[in-house]
RNA sequence: GGGCCUGUAGCUCAAUCGGCAGAGCAGCGGACUUUUAAUCCGAAGGUCGCGGGUUCGAUCCCCGCCGGGCCCA
């Protein structure tokens, strides 16, 4: 979203009149105007690079000191901070791949070209082309006969050693934590490995990508608020999806037998350590298989990603070891409930006794609240804090899933699962309701909810039964938080570590106070 | 939504039981041809998040607001 309203405060960084304020800042402007007035461009259009920092770490890691290979190659990087000496200059040079330091010497570069050096700033982005050495102490160096700024810097970097500790900084300049922090970059660069992964797991199993829109007249597929948004040119309301789910079963309707997305949806909702309004999912939809096969889809899938991120199948999370080899622990919902409480808990015990166990157990039952609804708070109060190595719970109450498949041998319940991890809802998977009037009567009874006032009740999606009704083949599908298992493999404990930009609440100036409203005039 | 903590120099942090706000690093000036947080010398650098109140005097106490963190619902 663009805001156009100019009186807005939120440029509360100073541009050019507030960087001539400051006397670092200042003196790197006055560096600028230096620059172009003897004819230089601080601001390069491209440059030839030849090698990487990990390239040369790669091929010349172990040369003894005081090495000469001969070897000429051209860097380029951002300098982090420059060791200087008299006639020597020691700048580290950061690229994507990590750093490189520059050997600059008086002799080897000419006084005028040495001098020139001299103005570069830490932050600065600089190309320098010469011999691959190694310092006295063997320290891999470029020993640079050639260079060129290729940006001016005009911010002073944070500190070399205790670097960007303001969290909220971090967060809202990912750029600079980027810049000064190697986990911040770590975190970065597994998260992608993991969605390369994810990707090829299921493209090699031969389900196709697709996308599904993100703006729709009405959001489904999950029990969530939506954001609320306004098409112009239609006048009409529009929400932001909450789930792929709904559309990625038409699609099976269709006949498209393998699909998965991996994409963002939105969900209008508090913000913590596990939450973020927006977020990562991989849903994933196979004809004519259960829930049981998808559990096997899901060790297999979890597995290769563990790997890939890792390199291990066993991983440490807050402290705790993690086995992500497969076969994974499968336990029923009830039994793992009836186990955490010491006796057995079913749909035989009459309502009546429910509540008092709810009750006892101190959870406030709902007038509204069915059996099923009582097992799955018990279960979340008193099972699922104690979750920690992989377990896939399974066969949910039917109340509380809405849109999975009767349990073929329970009609109370539903063939449903959860993959649980390292404390985490990772994975969530059904059988798939197929049955359109099986389908419709799940809906009303959300519609009714709706009415009664819940806000995350699903809305009747008529196309969507329509689409069943053209009859869907069995199926099973699942649905992946792809934030948490990237938090997992990366030993994260907020979501808002493994997001490159996470949700904040707008920054704004506390340079002016705020307008007084009494002098405000209205039109 | 509730509780606790937090915002001081570019960065990381001190301090003031209410009386001229400090350090390290960075930056600036100087010395230095092999550094690894280089070292040494010197001079600088502040809207103490914002607004109000109490007070002779507030960065400190009180109220409100803004942002952030942790815990709980």
């Amino acid at each position: 979203m663009t805001d156009e309203n100019p009186s807005d405060e939120s440029q509360d960084i100073p541009e050019d009149a507030g960087l001539a304020a400051h006397p670092i800042t200042a003196r790197r402007l006055e560096k600028l105007s230096e620059i172009r007035d003897g004819g230089g461009e601080p601001y390069a259009y491209r440059f030839d690079r030849t090698a990487t920092a990990a390239d040369l770490h790669a091929e010349y890691g172990d040369l003894q000191p005081g090495a000469e290979t001969g070897r000429i190659v051209a860097v380029a990087g951002r300098v982090l901070n420059v060791r200087s000496f008299g006639k020597l200059m020691f700048p580290v040079l950061l690229d994507q791949t990590g750093r490189i330091q520059l050997f600059v010497a008086s002799n080897t570069l000419g006084a005028d070209e040495f001098e020139r050096f001299g103005g570069v700033d830490s932050g600065d982005w600089v190309g320098a082309e010469g011999e691959i050495i190694t310092t006295k102490k063997g320290e891999l160096s470029v020993r640079v006969q050639s260079w060129v700024l290729l940006s001016k810097s005009l911010r002073p970097l944070p500190e070399k050693w205790h670097g960007l500790k303001d969290v909220e900084r971090r967060y809202r300049q990912r750029y600079l934590d980027l810049i000064v922090s190697d986990e911040a970059r770590r975190i970065a660069m597994t998260r992608s490995r993991i969605l390369a992964e994810l990707r090829k797991q299921f493209t090699d199993r031969g389900y196709i990508e697709v996308e599904t829109p993100v703006l729709q007249s009405q959001a489904g597929g999950a029990l969530a608020r939506p954001f609320e948004t306004h098409h112009n040119a239609l006048d009409i309301d529009m929400y932001l999806r909450i789930a792929t789910e709904l559309h990625l079963k038409r699609l099976v309707v269709g006949g498209m037998e393998r699909v998965f997305e991996l994409g963002r949806i939105f969900r209008n909702e508090g913000v913590d350590t596990t939450h973020n309004p927006e977020f990562t999912t991989l849903e994933a939809y196979e004809a004519f298989a259960d829930y049981r096969d998808i559990m096997e889809l899901v060790e297999e899938v979890v597995a290769a990603v563990a790997e890939a991120a890792t390199g291990s199948m066993q991983i440490e999370y807050d402290g705790r070891p993690i086995d992500f080899t497969p076969p994974y622990r499968r336990a029923t919902l009830l039994d793992l409930l009836s186990e955490a409480l010491g006796e057995s808990v079913g749909f035989d015990l009459s309502l009546t006794e429910m509540r008092d166990l709810a009750l006892s157990k101190g959870i406030t039952p709902d007038a509204a609240w069915g059996k099923g609804k009582l097992i799955t708070e018990l279960y979340e109060h008193l099972v699922e804090p104690n979750l920690w190595e992989p377990i896939f719970v399974i066969d949910h109450p039917k109340e509380t899933s809405p849109l999975a498949r009767v349990h073929r041998r329970d009609s109370n319940l539903t063939e449903r699962f959860e993959l649980f991890a390292g404390g985490m809802e990772l994975c969530n998977a059904f059988s798939e309701l197929i049955d359109p009037l099986d389908q419709r009567e799940r809906f009303e009874q959300q519609a009714k909810a709706k009415a009664a006032g819940d806000e995350e009740a699903h809305p009747i999606d008529e196309d969507f039964i329509r689409a069943l009704e053209y009859g869907m083949p069995p199926t099973g599908g699942l649905g992946i938080g792809v934030d948490r298992l990237v938090m997992l493999l990366t030993g994260q404990s907020t979501i808002r570590e493994v997001l490159l930009f996470p949700h904040l609440k707008p920054e704004t100036s506390n340079r002016r106070p705020p307008p007084d409203q009494s002098s405000t005039t209205i039109g």
